[in-house]
RNA sequence: GGCCCGUUCGUCUAUCGGUUAGGACGCUAGGUUUUCAACCUAGAAAGAGGGGUUCGAUUCCCCUACGGGCUGCCA
């Protein structure tokens, strides 16, 4: 099994889960679930200061929505420290790696001088070839013994063989001072022993990639394959900030897009699979390929992750969005449903998920199954119960309770009513929308009559008869 | 500053040397209609600029411009 694909997401828990990490995780989780292999997830949390528990929760939650669900347990790269610091050792050892006596002010003073010179700022060691009996009795970091000469190349699937010139990097530290490891050595660690196959991130670590493939030479490793992705940007084409409003997945969540429709979406932006558009996830996992990934950064675009999610919406079983509609209640921290009007949406849901964009607009246009009599009557809808309308419910109650309760005699029994006032349709419904929904702006009357039953309805309608 | 990456309609993208440069969202105009939507039809809309290579470049190469990334004892 040792060609089973793995692939990882590894956020560091500094904060929201981003919209960007939300996408480099769909497109591991398709690649690793599309091809039979495992999705694994590591929390990236070796900045002690800057690392938080809520924000970890945040990330887990988002995926958890996502629906990206991932293998084994949730790995700690801050639990390993001690494994990176051993292999730190293991490089040293071996002459791979080097003490490195220099202080952080000493380098910080060498890189404002090169830069007032116009000279590189990258810092070489003095300490590379010290003879280890000039060493002083002082706090070392341990610092990667980087080839100086030749260059490095990132055979990436995405952006194809990306060369380096290895006098372009400096010797990373792999071990602080205090013992700690650095994320750039960390990463090479667990990606190894996690047995990572491929390494789709975003491209703002192509060029450590050069740095962390040294690692993997000097321990003898096989090395990756890495694919990386172009970050997304704001509408305005800027890197994405808090700017831009949405940048935390939970706030997708909470304005109310469905799930399936934002993976549809995300997935789209920056990969594509020919002229496909909409598809489901089964489909998505058996077109992702590395090599549908485009180069260039995408924005985000909200009109159109809205007709991606209503396409979703409204292939979507009934008690599927019914328990979406219960998260996104709860993430938009607003009322549940009461059990009758989880009943009575479920029975509504059929007529109304196939013109809504949104979870919310869902919501209102189901209005007239969730609310109860007396049906209160908005001021737009008001306008259409005046003394003639009114009567013309009464009229239209008597002729509907001798119908039967099928749309074609429904119809048939208002068209007659209309007709008999020498009024087209739309006449009646007005009124007859106001009184089942006391809206103005509904489903289909005849819909909501259906849904809403003949007792109910017809109680409705005599409530706002003369 | 140095190094690296990118650039097709407003937006997401297709094209893997030869196409009337295709699709989707959005937009505009019609249509349907019982309101709002939804839906149907049609239309406008693109290869950053300049050099090459080639019989032929959106496609391959170079330069420029613009955008982005890296250049930390952050990740």
């Amino acid at each position: 099994m040792s060609d089973q694909i793995v692939t990882r997401f590894a956020p560091s828990p500094t904060g929201y889960l981003h919209i960007g990490g939300a996408r480099t995780a769909l497109f591991n989780w398709l690649f690793a679930r599309g091809h039979g292999g495992r999705f694994l997830l590591r929390i990236e949390d070796t900045d002690r200061a800057r690392s938080t528990p809520e924000a970890t929760a945040a990330i887990l939650k988002g995926l958890d929505w996502l629906g990206l669900d991932h293998d084994g347990d949730v790995v700690s790269q801050a639990a390993g420290a001690a494994r990176h610091a051993e292999v730190a050792h293991e490089m040293l050892a071996a002459g791979r790696a080097y003490k490195c006596f220099a202080t952080q002010e000493e380098i910080a003073e060498f890189r404002e001088t090169a830069k007032a010179e116009g000279k590189s700022t990258l810092y070489q060691s003095p300490w590379r070839d010290a003879d280890p009996a000039s060493y002083p009795d002082a706090p070392f970091v341990i610092r990667l013994k980087a080839p100086r000469t030749g260059s490095t190349v990132i055979a990436d699937a995405v952006q194809g063989d990306v060369t380096i010139r290895n006098d372009q990097l400096d010797d990373m530290i792999c071990l602080r001072s205090d013992g700690t490891p650095t994320y750039m050595l960390a990463v090479v660690v667990d990606d190894h022993d996690m047995g990572v196959t491929h390494v789709i991130r975003g491209d703002d670590h192509l060029t450590n990639a050069a740095r962390q493939i040294q690692v993997y030479e000097a321990m003898g490793w096989d090395i990756p394959v890495f694919a990386h992705i172009p970050l997304i940007h704001g509408p305005d084409g800027k890197k994405l900030s808090k700017r831009h409003g949405a940048v935390g997945l939970e706030q997708y969540q909470a304005m109310g897009y469905p799930a399936s429709g934002m993976r549809n979406y995300l997935a789209r932006l920056g990969w594509s699979h020919g002229d496909d558009e909409f598809f489901t996830d089964a489909q998505a996992k058996e077109w992702f390929e590395l090599d549908g990934i485009g180069k260039s950064p995408a924005r985000l675009d909200f009109k159109k992750l809205e007709n991606v999610c209503g396409q979703h919406i409204a292939v979507s079983e009934e008690s599927a969005l019914l328990h979406e509609i219960d998260a996104y209640l709860a993430a938009a921290e607003k009322n549940p449903l009461t059990d009758t009007q989880r009943q009575a949406l479920l029975a509504a849901l059929p007529v109304v998920k196939g013109s809504a964009k949104m979870l919310p607009q869902l919501l209102e246009k189901a209005h007239f199954a969730l609310t109860t009599r007396p049906i209160e009557v908005e001021e737009k809808a008001a306008k259409a119960l005046d003394d003639v309308s009114r009567g013309i419910l009464s009229e239209l109650t008597f002729a509907l309770q001798r119908a039967n309760w099928t749309r074609e005699d429904l119809e048939a029994a208002a068209g007659d009513v209309a007709s008999a006032h020498g009024l087209g349709l739309g006449k009646v419904a007005a009124p007859m929308r106001a009184a089942l929904a006391g809206r103005a702006a509904t489903p289909s009357v005849f819909d909501m009559m259906l849904v809403l039953g003949r007792d109910e309805s017809l109680a409705r309608l005599s409530e706002k008869a003369t």
